[in-house]
DNA sequence: TTGAAAGCGCTAACAA
DNA sequence: TTGTTAGCGCTTTCAA
């Protein structure tokens, strides 16, 4: 005798009552397996009159699954994992699976994950600031996981990440090959796994001849400004942002300080945000697919459930969408 | 025996035998009621040594409730809506609660609402597009709910918005005060509830001797850019966009143009997202509150879950931010 | 303070 | 094809 029972609950019981069949019928109704056709439409009729609502949580325990998969972003309101989070809900919810989000912004990450973890049969854990031991010691406690965003060698789940080292040497290399040699980067959160991948990137391009600053610029638009005087002072004439948000900021400030764009320095971004064509100049960026990314969360997270094997670590290629606002050094 | 009984399910009952008390002491151990002392440590202890996991799905059956909340939105990828999500989240993960989403872009939107609704204890319902009628049908069904930045007199819950109309008020009638007579409003999603709001908002200007053209501008850049034609051509010097995106899009055209901004003509958004102040000018916009909205309409759907009555329509203000993208017509 | 026991609403094996 | 029945894992009353 648990529960309040809220007395006008309607229960397949009552359907079953109601349609003369027994509450295995209903059941059976409601799953779409073969009944006498009667029976079937009768009960669809009960249903419909009395308004009755699955109890999806009687549901879930007889069958011990939720059909519910769970994803822990560190903002809810970063268009980044929102993009993400676009494309594991677009595969969930079109396999019949629902979403259940947790902000670890909030809350402390680890709280979240269990909790959300708690209420699903699986989970995507997209977590750039984590520390690989923290990872690792939460993951087998959430199993099944895949870990987006980030590779973490150490950790066992299946990883998937946007390839920015790659894009990073590609971006740099067509600057270099107009004239760059004085490169900067403007840092995002150090933390970040992406951060420290772009970072090492930037420090590949040595090899190649270009002279490579690097200054924090994560925190926002007034340490962009400093990070872009830094640059300056030494010399560069091309910027490489860590994301688009830092770029933004950085040509707002070479504008304050007159330095045209791009002829005295070029300027580049990341993620290519729907404003970045609209900026001025329409802003150099690399296309990373973040809902592709999710949606291949999804389905490694689905092989998973399926009991399939999956492990390793993949990564999915961004674009460079080449724009204005890079040029040749010195305007040529 | 309905399930594939994992043989591995570590379940209150082991955990009792293991730490040699009653699956109901454990339970009390695990709700935070008073036991001895004792006992409640060797449960915690056992618990932490099996790696016990709580099943929500038993709790939840047991007791009624989900401690979820469901918040269905038209798009899970439009920082809009992910706003009112951050809003929505933060203030239930605070209250314990957990956030389950559904994305009515990708399946039939009362789906949506079904398919959420049935694995939580209520629904935010954040639906711009949905007709009063459809909402007004489905809102029974899947009480306790909250309707969340539209105003459905006819549909039979609370709900909350945005006061865009005094803001677009508050934004005209500054331009009005520098000089403008000539208006033009980029209009947004026509079956949008917040743009009806500010074409409605946008006509009560003609009070006050304004000249008001209303162009579409809701498809995309190429329709904006016909949209800004059009409006220039109707002599309007100040374009009222309906949201940052459109005006952003605007003040390409109108730099593709050659039209200055804002000596030739006044620019405004609305929504005041992130790049807005890093436009070019920085462009004057209504700072909508969505996480502040989120978070109200949490606590109202709370209420309703502890019983309360709510109903009735409630609005938040919004902060009209002035920028450079405006100024007095003629560049006076 | 504790344990036994009775469900919560549903599904699925089994027998008919 | 159908009904009976025995759980799924947990909470909570009730009696001790």
């Amino acid at each position: 005798m648990a529960r309040p029972k809220g007395t006008g609950t309607v229960t397949i019981r009552a359907v079953a009552t109601a349609a003369g069949v027994s509450p295995a019928t209903v059941s059976r109704v409601l799953a779409g397996k073969t009944v006498r056709p009667g029976s079937a439409e009768r009960v669809r009729a009960v249903v419909e009159e009395l308004g009755y609502r699955p109890n999806s949580s009687a549901r879930d325990l007889a069958q011990g699954r939720t059909r519910t998969i769970g994803v822990s972003v560190p903002d809810l309101d970063n268009p980044y994992f929102t993009g993400i989070l676009k494309g594991i809900g677009r595969e969930a919810q079109a396999s019949g699976f629902q979403l259940l989000v947790g902000d670890s912004g909030i809350s402390s990450e680890d709280e979240v994950w269990r909790a959300v973890r708690q209420r699903c049969d699986g989970i995507v854990l997209c977590s750039p600031y984590a520390s690989e031991a923290a990872l690792a010691k939460a993951v087998t406690a959430l199993s099944p996981v895949v870990i987006v965003n980030r590779c973490a060698p150490s950790v066992p789940a299946p990883q998937i990440a946007v390839d920015s080292h790659s894009a990073i040497l590609e971006l740099t290399g067509r600057l270099m090959r107009l004239g760059h040699r004085r490169l900067a980067y403007l840092a995002g959160p150090e933390r970040s796994w992406s951060d420290r991948e772009r970072r090492r990137a930037m420090e590949s391009t040595r090899h190649f001849g270009a002279e490579v600053t690097t200054v924090a610029a994560g925190t926002g638009v007034e340490e962009v400004a400093r990070a872009v005087d830094t640059a300056l002072e030494a010399g560069a004439t091309a910027l490489i942002a860590f994301n688009d948000l830092i770029a933004f900021a950085a040509l707002s400030r070479l504008r304050e300080r007159g330095v045209r764009v791009p002829e005295d320095v070029s300027v580049t971004g990341f993620d290519d945000i729907p404003y970045a064509r609209l900026a001025v100049p329409p802003l150099t960026s690399v296309h990373s697919p973040q809902v592709e990314l999710g949606a291949r969360a999804w389905h490694i997270l689905r092989a998973l459930l399926d009991g399939e094997q999956a492990e390793g670590f993949q990564t999915i290629d961004a674009e460079v969408r080449l724009r204005d606002s890079v040029g040749a050094p010195g305007g040529l």
